[in-house]
DNA sequence: CTTGACTCCGTACCTAGGTACAGGGTGTAG
DNA sequence: CTACACCCTGTACCTAGGTACGGAGTCAAG
């Protein structure tokens, strides 16, 4: 067995929120939502008594964010991260599927891109009285395209 | 002054429903979004009647959605579409707008993309017992990219 | 006349990720 | 002692774009 380092519960949840740079609702949310322990409270007063560890731990999360992930796969990197002895697999398994959905979501936008901007061209060329544009949404299809 | 066509109002929310691809609650909320006119009721039943134009409309409306408009994008484009008579400048820079928010969404995308690919490279050549992606997600700072 | 499909209205619910109160208690500096 | 900042819980609200439901009225076929 390990022994646990003894931990010193000294950030109240503003300090917290100072430290890791989220509000201090989002830290309750994000209790609600499983993505934090609950820390242990002072006796007296009932307030949440955090680790300094804590700190990391939201650090972790928002850098997750910043990288895509849902609230969800961070829940599932933060099991890892404390549970798993061997996690990498499972990580680039979710990293891969994050960049799927990337890779997706940025092909549907180019070819929506890509309409617009044809649209737009020929509206510019055009100096007909009746705007391309809005002739094309009043009849077209969209055509299914080969890159998509 | 023109004449307006007489227009026969005989669908129910229902055939417009099946003539235009839109759901009947999607038709009930498009008209309470101001995206379509109240149309005329009938005096036993108090149902909508639309006339034959209103399917135009929606598959307008639809169309405009794929094209990533939002419902206000749309309500702008509508009353273009009906009511100016030189549309085209106005549609284009609206078209404008959402092509450089497009733009700006895929460019963020990508970074994101070009980040989570660095770290899973990384993380399959490391023998390593910690997984490096986890180990960025505790002590990195996200690099700004001089792409975004 | 009954049954089933359709319509009406108003309101609640959904996802995701928070944000904002209201109405209290606590802790500390002056 | 009195401010004032901080903390607590629970609940409501926000965006965007719908979707679902309850309870009631309508319409057409058999």
């Amino acid at each position: 067995m390990l022994f646990v380092k003894p931990e010193t519960h000294h950030l109240t949840i503003g300090q917290l929120a100072r430290e890791s740079g989220a509000g201090v609702e989002t830290l309750r949310f994000y209790e609600r939502q499983k993505l934090l322990p609950e820390p242990p409270r002072d006796a007296q007063s009932g307030y949440r008594r955090y680790p300094a560890s804590a700190a990391d731990r939201v650090r972790f999360i928002l850098r997750a964010k910043e990288l895509g992930f849902t609230l969800s796969d961070i829940r599932e990197l933060l099991e890892l991260r404390a549970r798993a002895s061997n996690p990498c697999e499972r990580v680039r398994a979710i990293a891969a599927g994050k960049m799927r959905e990337i890779e997706a979501k940025i092909r549907s936008l180019r070819s929506i891109q890509r309409a617009l901007k044809k649209l737009s061209e020929s509206c510019a060329e055009s100096a007909d009285e009746e705007c391309p544009i809005l002739a094309h949404l009043d009849q077209a299809e969209l055509k299914p395209n080969p890159q998509d």
